[in-house]
DNA sequence: ACAACCATGTAAGTAGTTACATGATTTA
DNA sequence: TAAATCATGTAACTACTTACATGGTTGT
């Protein structure tokens, strides 16, 4: 469970509210880990509980905007957290499934699901190409922004791949469901 | 989610109990979705209340052996399921927000996470690889076992490509935490 | 008869999703 | 002053995990 972590993280690289966090998740580290407004709020009253953040609002304030920063004790929890190794989060892949699905039942239909993968990740793709050349293209980079600039390396390949991988898949299945006519 | 076609699928290849669905799963469908047997005896109640399969045992025989097998009805949902376009899981990745929780803290800390994630991708790369030696090479391939092989395929390129991450992210982290002492 | 294992489950808890509620602030 | 938007939440639900329970079969 990284959620915490990853708040701890975005509130130290900058101080802010809830709705702000959930909006720099959806273009960040969301893309890595992502969470809704609902599940941010929550998480963000546990590490207030915890001593781990604190905030600019008595209790109750429904409506009034929170700003939270990170506390000495949620730092130290951070760097305890960093160290640690942890397994990969096992991946659930609803297309391969469908292609194993395909494999019994003899028919082609999985294409529809290639298609909208394909289109998906390549869309995905163009957006981390843009970040890259916007924030990491022709310049020097500092030891934080070659870290940044590594995990979006990290989306670029695995995005590439299972485009490319889509791409392949499609190419055959359609020569099938073209060869049947 | 897919879990109930994934059994569905894995029950028309073999009709079976579902310990022994339990035991396939560890070895094929469930490289790409996971289920522990909990789970799966769960899903197959489910599965048998929607009269998508039938089990060769009456009510509460614990401890018996079951046999379930798809009925027409669990072939015409699985059908209609693999037709439709599905957003992929969003993945969630630990080892990103540890790297850039490193970005922030300016430590090398999250070498323990990569190393042991280096070694968790390059151990699965090495069980896919012998499946695809012992399943797969110098052979002539039916239509289903080339949709298979496809599947398999995914594996083995997801599974490179962050095996080859890890190794970069160790090589730069690596070259910093020396450079320090 | 006892252990080891095969086989099927129950119970409690967690993380995340979806839908909805409500107060505060800005703008037309 | 009404609508739109900003901002913070609650409630109900689902998939999945972890720990435990229990009955049946096989081997020594």
């Amino acid at each position: 469970m990284s959620l915490p972590h990853a708040l701890l993280t975005s509130l130290l690289e900058r101080p802010c509210s809830g709705l702000e966090l959930s909006r720099r998740f959806e273009r960040s580290i969301g893309f890595f880990w992502p969470a809704s407004h609902q599940q941010i709020y929550k998480e963000l009253g546990k590490l207030e509980h915890s001593g781990w953040v604190e905030s600019t609002a008595e209790e109750g304030a429904r409506g009034r905007k929170k700003s939270y920063r990170v506390l000495p004790e949620g730092k130290n929890e951070l760097q305890r957290w960093v160290q640690q190794a942890e397994d990969a989060t096992p991946l659930r892949d609803a297309l391969m499934v469908r292609l194993r699905a395909e494999a019994v039942l003899g028919s082609t239909d999985a294409i529809n699901d290639l298609c909208h993968r394909l289109a998906q990740h390549r869309h995905r793709l163009a957006i981390y190409q843009e970040i890259e050349q916007r924030d990491f293209a022709n310049r020097e980079l500092s030891r934080a922004e070659q870290l940044q600039y590594l995990v979006l390396q990290s989306g670029l390949a695995t995005e590439a791949t299972q485009a490319e991988f889509c791409d392949r898949a499609l190419t055959l299945l359609a020569s099938w469901r073209d060869a049947k006519d």
